[in-house]
DNA sequence: TGTACATCAGTGAACGCGCGTTCACTGATGTAC
DNA sequence: TGTACATCAGTGAACGCGCGTTCACTGATGTAC
């Protein structure tokens, strides 16, 4: 073999790195194939020595995906609880920077249009959030940790979507204070 | 003229109203003007005697597409409150029919990456949103009536994205319930 | 009343371009002898 | 140790296709005389 045999692994790893950031950012329709191989450093002949198909690598992504987000929520999570959680994924740099952050955020509708499998590994992603969620609710409860993700799904997407953005950082501020109120009560 | 004087303005409001659909069902960036065109049953050409591009089109869309949706949450809020109108939102046939649904629900990420004028234009209809949902707070509270807002749209992308339908099902239970929760708390 | 001309919404072919995918090829290295 | 061959990740041109957009044209009707 005249490269080292963790080669071929590093590259498809890093494949998949560069799609999850350029699908956030531009949206899996948005982004090509030639552009994902470009931003990793390839042309676009080698992604089917990788992939079966563009389709298989956004499966793939969303089941594989290194996820620095969620890393940061569990230990925000472990210091100061919900209202941590609640308040780290609602911070002004999550809204400004949709490629390092929740995929649902980034991708909840387009996600609702793909193949089975693909809307398979979303939900497994989807649960270990609600999972993380519910085990630091004052009184565990999945129906409630489901509705405090919608929130903030849906509070993040309404401060990137507004054109005003006074109005952009009051939504983060409403979207914290209904994920509180939604923990308390 | 060959065509009564209503002809232009009637064909215009009919390619609106079956790209606004349209862009619901598939997205923006999913649905292609020939397309739009041959459902509004002519041929692609004819666009550009309406439109100047396909981004104007957008902007129109968000700024005039008639919202049967909408008009109905406002009946719900006038018979029951801000309860009925959580209710009607969280409704299976809109988890199971985005095309005839809620903009910001079927196309939120989507805006945020579109232009200035577009997500002004959304940012109006969201503004119209969040002010019947207040006007039927208990107490009003703009910051809640937004939270609120989020909740649903929120609920609403994961009830659609998840692949459990017993999942789906209890996603729309659990938006119903923080609904309530946010607009009595 | 009848003919010539102007109007203009809509037609449909064509434009360059980027898409996902295929494939013959390259070239660096490891193995066989 | 030196040469011939096998391996295979990656190259880059090419495929058919659909995209947004342009444009010369059509044809039904209204107006002028």
């Amino acid at each position: 073999m005249r490269y080292q045999k963790t080669h071929k692994d590093d590259t498809r790893r890093r494949v998949l790195e560069v799609a999850s950031r350029n699908f956030r950012q531009n949206g899996l329709v948005g982004t090509g194939v030639a552009t994902i191989m470009a931003d990793a450093g390839l042309t676009n002949g080698a992604f089917f020595t990788h992939f079966r198909s563009k389709e298989a690598l956004i499966e793939e992504v969303f089941e594989s995906a290194s996820d620095i987000g969620y890393q940061g929520l569990v230990e925000a999570g472990t210091a100061g609880g919900i209202e941590a959680i609640v308040r780290r994924y609602m911070r002004p740099e999550h809204r400004d920077h949709p490629e390092r952050g929740c995929p649902a955020a980034a991708l909840g509708p387009e996600v609702a249009r793909h193949s089975p499998a693909t809307r398979a590994a979303f939900t497994r992603k989807f649960q270990r959030m609600v999972d993380l969620i519910n085990s630091h609710l004052p009184s565990p409860n999945e129906s409630r940790a489901q509705a405090i993700f919608g929130t903030l799904i849906g509070a993040m997407q309404l401060a990137r979507s507004v054109s005003d953005p006074a109005l952009s950082d009051q939504l983060l501020n409403s979207g914290i204070e209904a994920g509180i109120v939604l923990a308390r009560a």
